[in-house]
RNA sequence: CGCGAGGUAGAGCAGUCUGGUAGCUCGUCGGGCUCAUAACCCGGAGGUCGGAGGUUCAAAUCCUCCCCUCGCAA
């Protein structure tokens, strides 16, 4: 199993988790592809992403074409047997996906066919799902449209979070992976087609998409702010500035009141969506940092009882 | 030189424009009330006001430089 030459291709940190996953596992990754470095951050400081940073840590080569529909050879050069990608962040043409004996594999965060696309894990909260999942795939042209070798499925409680769920996914994905492997270094699996009539889509998040959309039910706005929490997070506008909502939970209060008023509840800050209260624990202000609801309220939230967001 | 906000008690903030006793809410400690309490009442402790210079009789406040944090944009 160690004679087969794998190249693993991925960018952030969900990828640099599967990538530590096969090295621990030792197996043989000789080369690393992920998108190249970017300026961060407001110093604009330019940073190796999750999966480089990882690579370099355990000696191992990698490449970052900026475009690699059009500079692939140095990837073909390298003559993997195998190649896996998870959250990579470019299209990979078919030489490349020709290229491997073994062929090239995708590790994704949802049951497919369902949620293809970038943002399936936000996606699955943000939808309401209760239940999300990783599934293996050989890759085809076609973003996430390949037969699937193995799929594995999860739970989605009410109380996870965008971060929660990612945490929790990267468990079952490199366990399945591990399980996985084997049967795909040998040929042995079984792929099975996607049912084109239950594919849905899962696009990347909008930055409209992180405004807090007051015209949705309490349940929806429930699923949306807790979908895109601890990063970016949803916001609403209160006197003309942004509060970023972090930490949410949901209250069997009812209020007869405008759609977005602040209420003080007990020591908590609530806000009154859909005529239901949405409890507020954790929140940051426009240039301050992150604070509980409580220390808000004590401090520069002292005077929105009553007040309305948009 | 991308735009903007900020650094004041353990926490969150006001005070800065217009220089003159260090303030609010919470927490904490002590006491009281209560069957009881996260409720209420009384009292206390806790600050080199991010750092370094400068102006001034006097600087959290005005001027200069530096450090750090955060929001936006990328």
């Amino acid at each position: 199993m160690n004679d087969v030459k794998i190249i693993f291709m991925g960018t952030p940190i969900f990828g640099k988790e599967i990538l530590r996953c096969l090295v621990e596992n030792e197996y043989n990754v000789i080369g690393v592809v992920s998108q190249p470095d970017k300026k961060v951050g407001r110093k604009q400081i330019v940073t190796a992403c999750p999966v480089k940073e990882y690579a370099l840590q355990q000696g191992i080569k990698v490449l970052q074409p900026y475009k690699i529909k059009d500079d692939f050879q140095d990837i073909l050069d390298l003559n993997a047997d195998l190649i896996i990608t998870c959250a990579y962040g470019q299209i990979i043409p078919d030489e490349i996906l020709k290229a491997p004996r073994l062929g090239c594999i995708n590790v994704h965060a949802s049951l497919l066919p369902k949620l293809r696309g970038g943002a399936p894990i936000q996606r699955s909260i943000i939808n309401g799902y209760d239940k999300t999942g990783i599934t293996i795939m050989e890759m085809v042209s076609k973003m996430d449209a390949g037969d699937i070798i193995s799929q594995k499925e999860i739970e989605i409680s009410i109380n996870d979070t965008y971060s929660s769920l990612h945490d929790k996914l990267i468990k079952v994905a490199t366990s399945l992976l591990i399980e996985t492997l084997p049967s795909v270094i040998e040929g042995s699996y079984i792929a099975i087609k996607q049912k084109q009539q239950e594919v849905t889509y899962a696009f990347n998040i909008t930055k409209e998409e992180e405004h807090i959309d007051l015209t949705k039910s309490y349940l929806q706005v429930y699923n949306h702010i807790r979908g895109l929490s601890d990063d970016p997070c949803c916001y609403g506008i209160i006197d003309n500035k942004k509060v970023k909502l972090h930490t949410v939970e949901i209250t069997d209060k009812c209020y007869e009141k405008e759609n977005g008023t602040i209420i003080f509840e007990n020591n908590g800050l609530g806000i009154v969506i859909d005529g239901r209260l949405l409890l507020v624990k954790k929140l940051q202000l426009e240039g301050r940092n992150l604070c509980s609801a409580i220390d808000a309220r004590n401090g520069a939230a002292r005077n929105w009882e009553g007040k309305v967001m948009c």
